[in-house]
RNA sequence: GCGCGAUUAGCUCAGUGGUAGAGCGCUUGCUUCACACGCAAGAAGUCGCAGGUUCGAACCCUGCAUCGCGCACCA
């Protein structure tokens, strides 16, 4: 029998096991397995990210349910992968260029530049694998996969061109979002609105006919004067439709543009006059299709003002150019006044600046199966947890735009065009002499899309996709889940016109937002972000696991606090000095009987077998904190502080079968517990389940525990537990408040007619020298006193009774407050009648237990005077 | 403007019609033969506000307020 040490080192039982399950390959998929699959695709982690709670979070959970589904006897596969990340690895890479050798990507050249990227990724890259490892990650090791690795590449090349030759993507020149800093088009998803403190400027344009007259308009974006072709009214609004046809002067380059009427100005705002300026609004654009006005672009694509009509502007920053604008018309009385704004400006979610709408020649896709996608979700087909996010994921569905696919940026998947002599072909390899390949990228979420399956070959497609269940952030909800529901729709990996078997996932479960104590965001520009691997370092993989699932409710964002961890790691430590104590008592017999059964282990097994249920329930819920916090109460409150402590008893007594049993079930409580901790604490529970041969090998392989039958004797035996545990806790009281300390025996007097057992627990859970049990009892005055379900209970002291008076009248006003509130309850007939039996009993029950308490309680205060 | 969440003890949050709960923090006592990363006791809440339904509402309905998120608008 292997001693256990004193002492719970997680930082080097973790790596220990950890290796050990990756050389016995118990989490290696078995494609040819009989066993009923369950799988996940991980979300890939950005190939040169770095380990984020957000990321512990997510994977914490996919480990718990991929151990959980092992344990129930599925043949699991967790995919594991990275993703390249195109803008941010680029961006990444080039302020890294820019500092070290103070180069652009430009002046690499393409080629070399993405050499670069490749030495950046083996630097940096996999170390957020390592990371997962260290979490404990019960991932596929040897089916990783990379969404630029040679046969997702292909992948993603034939979706395009499968695509084009459907017509669902095109290429057109349109107005799309457009990022100075990355100096690439982006989608719609990839804009962040921000409100923004600015000013609205009140230009005025001079009308040409009648020099002097002047029309007053209110812009945001003076810098943009120059690229103006019109100015537009309400067709009926009555201040200015006798001007519509007629000229202005623009008032920066100075040019003559008309007057036009359309129905989208709102006279309501600002002066009622809009400024149309296509090349640098999409509102402005369209009007400017309706009206087929000239497109002038005044913009350089780093978004500084490309205009030699006006040098005071040419070559500014937008920003810089929009106060000099303003100095400009100031100077030359054209700006009637400025006032402050705030307005909605969209940004770029990777590099965060203000993005510019721009004309731009891009690939599009027009999404197909957005029916069927809205379908499957509304149906249930597919079930989101929590659903809420239904209505989120069909707004964005129902309102869906042309997805912008192409990105200029070098690191990625080159678009499959080819272009020769105004010629352009769509196909993976070169048409031949003379063709020249797009030099776009495709968006990254354009090959994150196929992950689901695109990540399995064709055995393991068969046996493992559709996937189980996805858990993600739901900050990802437009960008990766929705497009995935419509990528497996359309491509159809599973069976040829079987929904239920091409959608990617059965089950969708959002994470919630980790957020800081302050209730922030989490991020590295605050620097509110702990790193997960000091946290592992100072609680272990397992606490920290724990101590977040515990916080972490479906549906809401978690409010991070580091003392939740500590406690995660608090209750791996009491899990371990539990455990030494039922080692310090012999050896584990495995199959030993659990008989004879002592109340409190009927009372052990009843709750153990409640937590194994409301468990059960709870997983399929997806709801982890309630698991967490079940095993918590359970193993910590029910088996440690009661339980155990009662046990004491047995194990100290001479009766060596009542010994042997009440080892018995400590063994099976514990066994049971580690199983069901296994989940969500790994290592420890494996550590554990070896130093006791809980069962043949890994606890990996062990199942979970089941309900087991107990006597029909249950009832009585939990009622007497009930009442020994209230009595425990009012001597306790009575311990405290006649001010003896915890450590110091003291005796306690019961009296009472009936019989009591289990006097000696009793006298153990209170500290007490004895326990004496009396028919008849003359207390002195002022012995502290307390009316317990077992009887009247005394301490062998006295205090001053005054004192004493005053407690047994307090606690007599609070039987008066419940007898009362039973009453009235009863008085009322309509309650008697209606309420259900069992809650009128309680109540009754109450009011005589609550009358007779204060009975006992006022004799008392009349012996006291 | 539309939609979705949230509002319960100092803090973080459980609690889907029948006597307000947990952990942390706080107060008190304790190194008592598993555990001070612990044990025991205690104080602390008009359950955001106002109506309604009901014998009975933290819970169901309506309205409002505050905070957060998404979409739309954003001259």
């Amino acid at each position: 029998m292997e001693e256990i040490p004193k002492t719970y080192d997680p930082n080097v039982v973790e790596p220990k096991w950890y290796q050990h399950w990756l050389d016995s390959g118990v989490f290696h998929a078995d494609a040819k397995s009989t066993k009923p699959a369950f799988s996940i695709v991980i979300p890939p982690p950005n190939i040169t990210g770095v380990l984020t709670l957000g990321h512990v979070l997510n994977n914490t959970i996919q480990d718990i349910l991929a151990r959980r589904a092992r344990m129930l006897g599925h043949e699991v596969l967790w995919l594991p992968g990275d993703d390249h990340a195109g803008v941010a690895t680029q961006t990444a890479v080039e302020k890294n260029l820019r500092r070290t050798e103070n180069k652009t990507r430009r002046d690499l050249g393409r080629k070399e530049f993405l050499r670069r990227v490749v030495q950046w990724q083996d630097k940096h890259g996999g170390i957020i694998i390592e990371q997962l490892k260290r979490l404990g990650c019960s991932c596929d090791w040897e089916r990783q996969r990379y969404t630029l690795d040679a046969g997702y590449v292909s992948a993603v090349q034939r979706v395009f061109v499968d695509l084009f030759s459907k017509g669902l993507i095109y290429r057109g020149r349109r107005m799309i979002n457009w990022d100075p800093a990355a100096q690439t088009a982006l989608s719609d998803e990839e804009v962040i609105p921000k409100k923004q403190k600015s000013a609205l400027y009140h230009v005025r344009y001079e009308l040409v006919d009648e020099a002097g007259r002047f029309l007053e308009v209110a812009t945001t974006r003076p810098e943009t004067i120059m690229a103006d072709a019109a100015l537009a009214v309400h067709p009926k609004d009555e201040r200015y439709q006798q001007l519509i046809g007629k000229k202005v002067w623009r008032p920066l380059a100075r040019a003559q543009m008309p007057i036009i009427g359309d129905d989208v100005i709102d006279p309501e705002f600002g002066t009622g006059v809009l400024k149309v300026t296509p090349a640098h609004d999409k509102t402005d654009f369209e009007i400017g299709v309706r009206h087929s006005l000239p497109i002038v672009d005044v913009l350089h694509p780093d978004g500084r003002i490309n205009c030699a009509d006006v040098p005071e502007l040419d070559g500014l920053d937008r920003a810089a150019a929009r106060k000099k604008a303003a100095e400009l018309l100031t100077e030359r009385g054209l700006l009637a006044k400025e006032e402050p704004y705030e307005n909605n400006v969209g940004f770029s979610e990777r590099s965060d600046v203000a993005i510019e709408p721009r004309i731009s020649e891009q690939w599009f896709l027009r999404y197909p199966k957005t029916e069927e996608a809205l379908r499957v979700v509304r149906d249930h087909v597919i079930r989101f947890f929590p659903a809420h996010w239904e209505k989120v994921y069909a707004q964005w569905l129902e309102n869906i735009q042309d997805w912008c696919i192409s990105r200029q940026i070098w690191w990625g998947h080159q678009i499959p065009a080819w272009y020769r002599e105004g010629e352009t072909r769509v196909q993976i390899e070169s048409p031949g002499d003379g063709w020249k390949q797009d030099e776009d990228t495709l968006d990254t979420w354009f090959s994150s899309w196929l992950w689901a399956y695109e990540t399995m070959d064709d055995e393991t497609r068969a046996k493992f996709y559709p996937t189980s269940v996805l858990v993600t952030a739901p900050d990802i909800i437009f960008f990766w889940v929705a497009r995935m529901i419509i990528a497996g729709l359309e491509f159809e990996p599973g069976t040829n016109g079987n929904t239920e078997r091409n959608i990617p996932f059965r089950d969708v479960y959002f994470t919630g937002l980790i957020r800081d104590p302050r209730g922030r965001k989490m991020s590295k520009s605050l620097g509110n972000s702990p790193d997960p691997l000091d946290l592992i370092a100072k609680y272990g993989a397992d606490g920290l696991r724990f101590g977040l699932m515990r916080i972490a409710p479906s549906g809401h964002d978690i409010r991070f606090d580091e003392k939740q961890i500590e406690e995660g790691r608090n209750f791996a430590t009491k899990l371990w000095n539990a455990a030494r104590f039922r080692r310090m008592h012999g050896a584990s017999v495995r199959g030993a009987a659990l008989e004879p059964l002592s109340i409190y282990s009927i009372e052990i097994l009843t709750r153990l077998n409640e937590t194994i249920t409301s468990v059960a329930a709870a997983y399929d819920l997806y709801e982890f904190n309630t698991v967490a916090q079940r095993l918590y109460e359970f193993f910590w409150s029910d088996y440690c502080d009661w339980f155990v402590e009662a046990a004491k008893s047995d194990i100290f007594a001479e009766d060596e079968a009542r010994k042997q049993s009440v080892l018995a079930v400590m063994d099976h409580v514990l066994s049971a517990s580690l199983r069901l901790l296994h989940p969500f604490m790994p290592h420890i529970t494996e550590e554990l389940w070896w130093l006791f041969s809980f069962g043949e090998g890994s606890i990996e392989s062990a199942q979970p525990p089941e309900v087991i039958a107990l006597p029909p004797t249950a009832t009585t035996a939990r009622a007497a537990v009930q009442a020994i545990h209230d009595t425990v806790q009012l001597g306790r009281n009575l311990r405290a408040g006649a001010g003896i300390p915890s450590n110091q025996k003291t005796p306690f007097i019961l009296r009472t007619l009936t019989a009591v057992s289990e006097v000696e627990t009793l006298g153990r859970l209170l500290n007490a020298t004895h326990v004496e049990v009396v028919a008849q009892y003359d207390a002195p005055a002022g012995t502290p006193m307390a009316v317990t379900p077992l009887g009247e209970m005394f301490l062998e002291i006295t205090v001053d009774p005054g004192v004493e008076r005053e407690r047994l009248n307090k606690e007599i006003s609070k039987c008066e407050a419940e007898v009362s509130t039973a009453r009235a309850k009863l008085a009322n007939k309509n309650f008697v009648d209606r309420a259900p039996a069992d809650v009128v009993e309680e109540h009754r029950r109450r009011e005589t237990e609550f009358t007779q308490r204060i009975a006992q309680l006022s004799e008392a205060v009349r012996r006291l005077e």
